[in-house]
RNA sequence: CGGGGAGUAGCGCAGCUUGGUUAGCGCGCAUGCUUUGGGAGCAUGAGGCCGCGGGUUCGAAUCCCGCCUCCCCGACCA
């Protein structure tokens, strides 16, 4: 491959986009890889492209190296497949619409997992014919509320899904390792630094799961890692360790209180150490009772649910939906208190909660024996050292706390922080969601039909062309990683003389020998002008042809490492095409 | 959807408060000469629906009204 300067469609620009904010976003315009069409829409010019290329290919060896076979289904879909699954209502204003001149209803692929499974369907029938692992690289389109980052987070991108497809649990989790392996090994290929954070599954339904993250700073996933291993999570996945229970024996009783004007946390806490008991109240002794409603899919009633954490902590809403889903869930409103009015506002307790059977459920950091101060049920009144497991009994754990940085990890190893990635890749456990739906069944060895269990497993292509570019660019430009560079080798000619012809030269032999390589041919560029170029675009390796070029000598320059050597111009070919034969 | 900001040449911006002849600057682009190891110099050019619609005025990029779009933060996000 020989791209040269000359004639490339590339025009780099000397100042950030006024509508960038991210690093990848700023130099893959200026560096001329993507210029914006449209909010969140981008063209991949050619140098965009290679790179773009280049890593679906990497992505496809390794998927092919477990097995996995291509394939590209359209990108048009109609309704019909998504009406099944009940998705075409589910996705709501997420999914691009449109219709034929008959007024036909399509809509642009978010996802596939109706496709293949219905692909699947019509092609294999019996328990012979799997495992079966399908995977397509396909652009996707999402009508996301906010585009952002260029192209970290876009409206239209490139993604590899792939789909197992087994016969029984076991070969599911096979499949599932598989794939796992197949990730760490492309994301290792690409230089990443990422974590695998366990994750909920969401609205996919399904068991296991995991998320793959870059850690970036402009990541837009949150994560929590541990101080003193390698423990990762998403802030949903965090499980809250239980503190030892303590004896309950020769603690005070519970004693009422009447503490006027005491709403909130803060009032309370102020109140009583002003109310002279003999001891300082923060807001960590108090045992707040936050008031939800919750409801399974497909029932009209809600269930009213009582949730207990300690008073310095708030509810994270996140951590709560994920902790009763498949449930959905809401905070109570004005007409949910007057319709239960032994609730006081303010001043819940967890005793009125469970005297009118509703559910309560706690911290896991509220065990028995722990002492608190909270709502006595009635009107400015809380009661002071209530006991858990003495003078209340919730009715379980919840993880609906928010998570913080210092908090214990989970793993007992050391502290928690948070950190930020961006998400470029998800495998999870599917299960019979979608071959319950489409009734994909293989014919058992028995003369039986056996309903088949999937897995699927997401790749963000275009999104790690910008993940890259964010974990390694410095203050001059991009600093591609071999592995998905636009070319091996930047060779630039600078100079009056015959420079630029012998860079040509140099260039059209590396070609033949199989090196990837751009050409800086351009006449009349200051050297200036070139390097700059040459820096922004990032290529791994860049050979100089300018001053030396009249002692036989050119220079060979480390795009990453930054190091320069001056080698003997008979002697380049061999030496680069060695270099990245080697990396 | 809530909050903030912005629409003027391919890109980045000034001008608007206080209306006034031909709308300006930098980058980029074209031509010529000079220059050639760190974003060159001089000269001459091309390039504009000042987001759209209406209004005020002798006169609107500038003032008023309405609309549209985009960007950032948040909500949302397989």
């Amino acid at each position: 491959m020989l791209l040269r300067m000359s004639t490339l469609f590339l025009r780099t620009l000397r100042e950030d986009p006024a509508d960038a904010e991210v690093p990848s976003h700023k130099l893959l315009v200026r560096g001329g890889f993507v210029r914006r069409a449209a909010p969140g829409v981008y063209t991949w010019l050619p140098l965009g492209k290679l790179v773009l290329d280049n890593i679906a290919d990497l992505v496809r060896e390794e998927m092919n190296g477990i097995g996995g076979q291509e394939v590209l289904l359209p990108a048009l879909l109609p309704r019909e497949y998504y009406e099944a699954s009940n998705r075409w209502t589910e996705y709501g204003d997420t999914v691009f619409r449109l219709q034929d001149r008959k007024g036909a209803d399509y809509m642009l692929g978010p996802t596939h997992e109706e496709l293949f499974t219905l692909l699947v369907k019509g092609e294999f029938t019996s328990y012979k014919d799997f495992p079966v692992v399908l995977y397509q690289i396909q652009e996707k389109f999402r009508d996301e509320a906010r585009p952002r980052a260029g192209i970290l987070r876009g409206r239209e991108f490139h993604m590899k899904d792939a789909y197992s497809f087994d016969i029984d649990d076991a070969g599911l989790q096979r499949s599932y390792d598989l794939h796992r392996g197949a990730y760490v090994r492309i994301f290792d290929r690409l230089g990443l630094k990422y974590v695998i954070v366990s994750a909920m599954s969401g609205s996919m339904g399904g068991s296991a799961s995991e998320e793959f993250l870059a850690e970036t700073e402009y990541g837009e996933d949150t994560f929590v890692r541990s101080t003193g291993s390698d423990y990762a999570a998403n802030v949903e996945a965090v499980r809250t360790p239980a503190p030892p229970h303590l004896p309950v024996e020769g603690l005070p009783e519970a004693v009422v209180h009447h503490t006027p004007d005491t709403p909130t946390i803060q009032t309370l806490v102020d109140f009583l150490n002003g109310a002279a008991l003999g001891r300082e109240f923060t807001a960590a002794d108090t045992l707040k009772n936050v008031l939800v409603k919750t409801r399974r899919p497909g029932e009209a009633a809600w269930e009213i649910l009582g949730i207990g954490l300690p008073g310095d902590r708030e509810v994270d809403m996140k951590r709560l939906e994920a902790a009763v889903y498949p449930a959905e869930v809401a905070l109570l409103d004005e007409a949910d208190f007057a319709a239960h009015p032994y609730l006081v506002k303010g001043y819940v307790g967890p005793n009125a909660l469970l005297a009118n059977k509703l559910r309560y459920l706690v911290d896991p950091r509220i065990v028995e024996g722990t002492v608190w101060t909270t709502g006595a049920d009635q009107h400015d009144h809380h009661v002071v050292d209530l006991v858990c497991g003495r003078d209340f009994t919730p009715d379980g754990t919840i993880e609906a706390a928010e998570v913080r940085e210092g908090d214990p990890s989970p793993d007992g190893t050391g502290t928690l922080y948070t950190a930020r990635g961006i998400e470029i890749g998800h495998i999870f456990q599917l299960g019979r969601k979608f071959t319950d739906t489409f009734g994909l069944d293989a014919l058992g060895p028995d003369g039986k039909p056996k309903r088949v269990t999937m897995g699927s497993y997401g790749i963000g292509v275009s999104r790690l062309v910008a993940a890259v570019v964010e974990q390694s660019h410095d203050d001059k430009g991009i600093v591609w990683p071999r592995s998905v560079a636009p070319a091996d080798v930047h060779v630039v000619g600078t100079g009056k003389g015959e420079q630029i012809e012998v860079a040509v030269r140099l260039a059209e032999e590396l070609a033949a020998q199989g090196v990837r390589v751009l050409v800086d041919d351009r006449k009349g560029v200051s050297p200036g002008v070139k390097f700059t170029d040459s820096e922004l675009l990032g290529i791994p390796t860049t050979v100089v042809v300018g001053k030396k070029l009249a002692e036989g000598l050119v220079e060979l320059r480390d795009r990453a490492g930054g190091g320069h050597s001056e080698i003997a111009l008979d002697a380049t070919v061999a030496t680069v095409a060695a270099l990245v034969k080697d990396a």
